[in-house]
RNA sequence: GGAGAAAUGGCAGAGUGGUCGAAUGCGGCAGUCUUGAAAACUGUUGAGGGUCACACCUCCGGGGGUUCGAAUCCCUCUUUCUCCGCCA
């Protein structure tokens, strides 16, 4: 959620900047701010009336000590009209602020300067690539394939407990998957994030402040009996941890760190290119959430990325960042990078990260403020991003270090899975 | 799941219809004293809105109600604690 007075600071700065992510907002930033000012208006009339109301209570009361019942009685009187003002002032500002919070909910993020105009991911930019795409032997399978051939994975069985994208892991399959878990979270707390275990199910309130709801809605699994969503990944709890927080200059940066399941239930598309690893109903992700001052927030975005890289690096994947245009750009992100590792069997990227700023957006919606050392209150900035999203990371490392005599385990790795192959 | 009790400022804890946004203690901050520290003493110390600044308004778990007036009375929801039942 945008904040108003900076709508108001910013009108013409914000009009131009939405273009890039093809949002008209030519006719809703001037209603926001038309909104804003009718109910500033209706506050202060309100309060006066208060004012005013509360006066003769204090009156009425002191009247009756000094046992003066009969001008007591006088003055109630004259709060009875003041009574049905307030309601009516109070009934039409509710309807405003209402109008005003969910058109406050229809705009997204301002995109910031570096990102670059665009639709769709055609327009995303590529800003930075290394490590080595290996040549693979003609038969080099994809991963739904080696899974298959070295019992890693079992799809149909998945199926059979719960239904389409929801895999199960089995042998060395389980035990690669948790290894990388554990070197995520390992890589992770090293680098100064500290780990939580966070509840899986979330309510309403903690869906509204990271922004699932209410325009992804559809996404989420949705518990109705108790009102609970399945989280879609860990920056929704891991955030809300901090929800409606007044946290001291000291505090930050805060740095947290988090390993979940993620369900989400991309309803639609289905085909080739979602086969096996690369889109489930079910996957694991490690989390890193940051809460920052303001003025920290791109460098601690460098940070997080560069953070990514060295994980990539170790594991030896060939990868590529991508800064999303406009249109690619998520509702709530300012600035997002894009991780990708070349999937050798398949040809093709597979986005693997996703490392955003988020500036206020989120902070006003869950009220994460902090208080400077001259008691001035700012809303902080958040960011996150995945290290990593496990999935198609272990896909990427079954299709990449196949060879005839089977999977090679990345280095890093031997320590945490206790083989260095699988065959 | 059943029975009972409770929810107040950073914490502890009073207040049970009328200058109560809230006593008191601890903690925090500033000062006095001290070479420095501790102790002691003095002052100060919740949040949001609003204003150039005041004024003023709102907030005593959430929501609703009674009343001229609610932290205080009523309804409802949530949470916590104690006891019982069940249970990884």
């Amino acid at each position: 959620m945008l904040e108003v007075k900076n709508i108001k600071q910013h009108l013409a700065a914000y009009q131009e900047a939405f273009q890039k992510r093809n949002f008209d907002a030519s006719k809703v930033l001037p209603e926001v701010l038309q909104l804003d000012e009718q109910r500033r208006n209706m506050q202060t009339e309100l309060d006066q009336i208060l004012a005013e109301s509360n006066q003769l209570s204090k009156e009425i009361g002191m009247l009756f000590k000094n046992g003066e019942q009969q001008k007591a009685n006088i003055l109630k009187e004259k709060t009875a009209g003041i009574k049905l003002k307030t309601k009516q002032i109070s009934t039409e500002m509710d309807a405003v602020n209402k109008t005003l919070v969910e058109l406050l909910f229809s705009i997204p993020n301002v995109p910031h300067s570096s990102v670059p105009a665009g639709n769709s991911e055609d327009d995303n930019e590529t800003i930075f690539g290394e490590g080595e795409i290996p040549k693979l032997d003609k038969k080099a399978l994809p991963h739904w394939e080696l899974a298959q051939k070295y019992d890693l994975i079992d799809f149909e069985l998945g199926n059979k407990i719960t239904g389409a994208g929801f895999p199960v892991y089995k042998g060395k399959g389980a035990r690669l998957q948790r290894a990388l878990i554990t070197y995520f979270l390992d890589k992770n707390t090293q680098a100064g994030y500290t780990e939580y275990q966070v509840p899986h199910l979330v309510n309403a309130a903690s869906g509204f402040g990271t922004g699932q709801l209410p325009d992804k809605e559809g996404q989420m699994y949705h518990v109705t009996e108790d009102d609970l969503y399945l989280i879609p990944t860990a920056e929704v709890p891991v955030t809300n941890i901090f929800r409606d927080d007044l946290l001291t200059e000291d505090q930050l940066p805060i740095k947290c760190t988090g390993y979940t399941p993620c369900f989400r239930r991309e309803a639609g598309s289905y085909g080739a290119h979602v086969r096996g690893l690369n889109r489930l109903h079910q996957f694991d992700k490690v989390e890193i959430v940051s809460l920052v001052k303001p003025e920290d927030s791109y460098q601690v975005l460098d940070d997080m990325v560069a953070h990514v890289k060295e994980i990539l690096r170790e594991l030896k994947l060939p990868y590529r960042i991508l800064r999303l245009c406009g249109g690619d750009l998520g509702f709530t992100s300012a600035l997002t990078y894009d991780f990708e590792i070349f999937s050798t069997a398949q040809e093709r990227w597979l986005e693997i990260s996703s490392v955003s700023n988020f500036e206020t957006f989120q902070a006003n919606r869950l009220k994460i403020r902090y208080k400077t050392k001259d008691k001035k209150k700012h809303l902080v900035h958040t960011l996150n991003g995945s290290a990593l999203a496990l999935p198609r990371v272990l896909a990427g490392i079954l299709e990449n270090y196949q060879t005839p005599e089977g999977i090679k385990i990345p280095e890093v790795l031997v320590p945490y899975t206790g083989f260095d192959i699988i065959n």
